[in-house]
DNA sequence: TTAAATAGTTGTGAAATGCAACTGAATCGT
DNA sequence: ACGATTCAGTTGCATTTCACAACTATTTAA
């Protein structure tokens, strides 16, 4: 992997973490624990970004509201299966969607049980918007990062992501 | 859909990744979204693992075991701050602890509006057995990366989450 | 043509989280 | 030394999230 520029870290990455005079280092080498710390971090903060879109607060939303900008005539049951979540749930989600006017819900014209989504113009824009406060925060919080570990961070979380998924399916 | 071809081809290193039929790094490809993706897998498959376990279900509960069995006479309020929640939701996951009987509650020698926190024999037991689940997952988790790699993936999330902890506090 | 499978909805209960208000203990200012 | 303020933890409550089960409607298979 590309080597570390140490020279332009801020942080000591060597230093045991201390957080109220714990040294949590037991919990070093535990991927999982960085993982969830990390998600909790990004999801308040995302929340915050987005608190005036009706987007705001729910991992799910946004990744069904982007899904259905990119795809249009997706059906639910495709939403559920990347949202790693049932179909109440991401039934639920595509109601609170519809609801705010971001989503239109239709039948699908092959199939009269599924239903295919398409982005509304409003939905389309709060799409647009929410694309940009995730480009900005990943831009805030890799600054730290040469862009070429950034990529090659990038690659591992992707490569993670599926070989768990892989497993699990 | 606003995806700059750089971002696609940061992303298209490996083969684009399907789901439902749908290439979702086409979608988001953003930091957060694998982030988020895997702390739900991760959480999924650790809560599996653990399902034996009075810790089960909760990121909290596990860290919260962890602490205590490392820091004898930790209190409440530096457990919170490591999980990152407020007090009254760390008391409840102290709670639980001490009802399984994995975690012995005291007052503070030297404070008496504080509390120590003491693990248990069957807590250190149930901790050891976390511990040894946690290597388990993260060794299947890891084994398609190289050892050096994979120290340089861990080293990129503790820096991740440094940068997100120092920003946000 | 009936039976089974599929798409989505509704109902319900459990669990996590966050905020405000409260008790009791320590500390600070005068 | 005493009253006010701060701090540690608890309780209550309201909100959100999510999974599971049961239900309707449509499609597919036997």
């Amino acid at each position: 992997m590309t080597k570390d520029t140490s020279d332009r870290d801020v942080l000591d990455i060597d230093a045991p973490i201390t957080i109220g005079g714990l040294h949590v280092d037991v919990l070093d080498g535990a991927f999982s624990w960085y993982i969830r710390s990390l998600d909790s971090a990004v999801s308040r903060d995302l929340d915050q970004r987005m608190a005036h879109l009706d987007v705001a607060k729910g991992k799910g939303k946004i990744t069904a509201l982007l899904l259905v900008d990119d795809y249009p005539g997706v059906r639910p049951s495709q939403v559920a299966e990347v949202l790693m979540r049932d179909r109440p749930a991401t039934g639920r989600i595509i109601d609170t969607l519809v609801k705010a006017g971001d989503v239109r819900r239709e039948t699908d014209a092959e199939d009269q049980r599924a239903q295919a989504l398409f982005i509304t113009e409003r939905g389309h824009a709060v799409a647009e918007e929410v694309r940009q406060i995730i480009r900005a925060q990943e831009e805030e919080f890799f600054d730290f990062i040469a862009p070429d570990d950034r990529r090659e961070f990038m690659r591992m979380l992707k490569r993670a992501y599926l070989n768990m998924r892989k497993k699990r399916l």
